[in-house]
DNA sequence: GCTAAATTTGACGTTTACGTAAGGATCGAG
DNA sequence: CTCGATCCTTACGTAAACGTCAAATTTAGC
């Protein structure tokens, strides 16, 4: 039982290779609970990282770079996702559709409020960019006054 | 000669509140050359502004807070403006159309780049939006499958 | 089992972008 | 001219997000 599908696992150095970051950025993120790689992890032993945990990552980072979040609103922005990242684990085994269902309910306003946020922000850009073409046009506008 | 219009000016503490900093953040950006506010002014005296820099300090806040700019990459970004604001103030003054036409040539690529970082930033956020509208519709079809 | 390369933990250092406090000067109203 | 509010300069303090270094360990290959 419990049979673990032999996923492909990346060693920290790996990992930060792959994502554009150095592994004290990536220690640093673990530290803060932002990452929980290898939960179960006897102390010492080396990181292993899977192919989700570096997609992990890299949404975080893209929250981080795209909308400005600080790291502590990253934390309580994915908290859920990180308890969800813990049951994942058993998904495939023996869980019960209703369990699954649970699972996928939680994720779903995560996954919401994440989008509401780059809408936002979208939106906010566009008000900037309409402002700076109206300055564009009429700069343009006074050099075609003035020749 | 040199007739001033009597421009309605603003002590730093009204400026700070306008645009919702701090006194000290704008003394700052004075600092590092973001703004000249009263670049002809004795020292100690009080620093007065014109709507004109607030409207600069809101812009200069604008790309900090949209686009993540540090006050270093500001700076660079910049630079010509505060070249073209010295050159402004003698716009209303004396100037040649010569002259003229060289303050508006030179503030013209400075707004266009302007202009790509935000347009460039929003497709980044594009991108992620149509991302994140998949990941919810996954889990919405899966949700309607396990019910 | 041995060695080189990568990793771990712990701790102190660094940069950016201001915060904060002190002592004195300036400004505007009366 | 006086007084209270606001501001000035100088200087040290701080939080976030890592950087860096050292000594001990672990891991992969032979």
């Amino acid at each position: 039982m419990n049979v673990k599908v032999a996923e492909p696992e990346y060693r920290i150095g790996e990992v930060a290779e792959l994502v554009g970051v150095t592994t004290r950025t990536i220690r640093y993120y673990e530290e803060l609970g932002l990452l929980g790689a290898g939960a179960a992890r006897v102390k010492g032993a080396h990181r292993l990282y899977t192919d989700e945990d570096v997609a992990r990552l890299r949404e975080l980072l893209r929250l981080r770079d795209l909308l400005g979040l600080s790291l502590e609103e990253l934390t309580s922005l994915v908290e859920t996702e990180q308890a969800r990242a813990a049951l994942r684990d058993q998904w495939a085994d023996s869980d019960t559709d209703r369990q699954r269902a649970a699972i996928v309910e939680s994720a779903i306003p995560l996954v919401e409020r994440q989008l509401e946020l780059v809408r936002a922000r979208r939106r906010r850009l566009d008000d900037f960019a309409d402002e700076l073409s109206g300055k564009l046009a009429t700069l343009k506008k006074i050099r075609r006054q003035l020749s």
